[in-house]
DNA sequence: GCAAGCACAATTTTCGAAAATAATCGAATT
DNA sequence: AATTCGATTATTTTCGAAAATTGTGCTTGC
């Protein structure tokens, strides 16, 4: 793997879980320490972070972390609504055994480690499995393009989703595995219906959740 | 501007036109000579069309222009019917006079061009005020995500016409403009159901004339 | 006291060369 | 004849320094 690659997975990385702050102003000299490399390397994964929205540049004037927002956050949660039961409804129609497979199994590790969740590294580990659960339901849309569009809403969803995490805050009362289990359900029930409302559900509840908590903590 | 971006903006420019042939590689001695810059710029620009899936790289084997394909064009006027007819209706909704204002300048200027195409660079300034047209109608929907994944979309599929509006080959018997003019009629008069429903039509006959003229030129 | 101008410092951007890796070609071997 | 190996060449990737630009603080003039 070359440096740049590396640069572009640290950083995003980095981004997504807040290491570096939202809004603040990114450094090469910094980031040539933080991360122990040239400019090059670094400016080319900038550039990428740049076109995926989780970086902003300002010609002369250097890069930033892309600011988080309410407006945003609403934005980035109705899109993947849009894009994911319209992805689903597709998959539904298309699967084949192995992708039905892989949503069973997708759910069954991410229920193991929604039961263990001391460390912060446990928190990542949960973390992706959350996202290759959400991945499996719609692996088989057949769609490469509304697939991407996901992989950048959900990246720009997690950044919301983990300072609630990490804090334990949010979702008090929130069964959010039995939400899971009966998206799983439905959809492997080939229920496209109901499986879609129950996706739009669980993501309207977490954007509820989101705003709430970034009322109390930012004022926004 | 700084040379980075002068390299992003004709390096786009020349993969959408069909300047750099699909699926070549791009060696950057090639590249510096031909834009006359260094590598880091150059490089920087990659990365973000790679980003961007105009540009496909691997590790330590440079990059190559993306490759076109009847099923990724298909995908991608399939993703652009989803994104667009939700977009569009958002914008029914939401949009005030300067929007609506914004669509008749639009579609005005764009009819002007159609009835001047003579020279190559009237070809490319009928694409401009195509793509400002379509951009017109979807602008007060309120989502910059929905806005960008458009952006992207557009991108995506301008490489597949063009090759036709070059040729003037295809859309035999087709009236684009007329086309054009009933989608901007429905959605001036807040017709939700019949603008999406003449959107989704104007793309699905897109594909399908896109599709001849691949099948018969390319036998793909 | 305060704005304008100017040197100085901090920072980004770009270049040219060096390092690292991949591709090529021919000779030696089986 | 086909294949492996090694040397050579071509190419990408990275670095370190130079160039260009922006930000800062101080002086000067009013």
């Amino acid at each position: 793997m070359t440096l740049s690659e590396k640069a572009y997975n640290a950083l995003r990385q980095d981004i997504i879980r807040g290491a570096l702050g939202q809004g603040k102003p990114l450094r090469m000299a910094e980031l040539s320490a933080r991360y122990d490399m040239g400019f090059s390397p670094l400016r080319e994964a900038l550039n990428r972070l740049q076109s995926e929205r989780l970086v902003v540049a300002e010609a002369l004037r250097g890069f930033k972390v892309a600011s988080l927002s309410m407006a945003e956050m609403r934005d980035a949660i109705e899109t993947r609504i849009l894009v994911e039961t319209a992805a689903l409804r597709a998959a539904i129609l298309r699967g084949d055994d192995d992708w039905a497979a892989g949503i069973v199994a997708a759910l069954y590790a991410l229920k193991l480690q929604v039961e263990r969740r001391d460390t912060e590294a446990d928190i990542w580990e949960l973390e992706a499995r959350h996202y290759a659960f959400h991945r499996a339901l719609l692996a088989a849309c057949g769609s490469a393009w509304q697939l991407e569009f996901f992989d950048r809403l959900y990246a720009a969803t997690e950044r919301y989703r983990i300072p609630i995490l990490l804090n334990r805050a949010g979702g008090q009362g929130r069964d959010i595995q039995g939400e899971h289990a009966a998206l799983a359900e439905a959809t492997l029930a080939r229920d496209a219906d109901l499986a879609t409302d129950l996706l739009r559900q669980h993501y309207q509840r977490s954007a509820e959740i989101i705003g709430r908590s970034m009322q109390a903590e930012f004022a926004m």
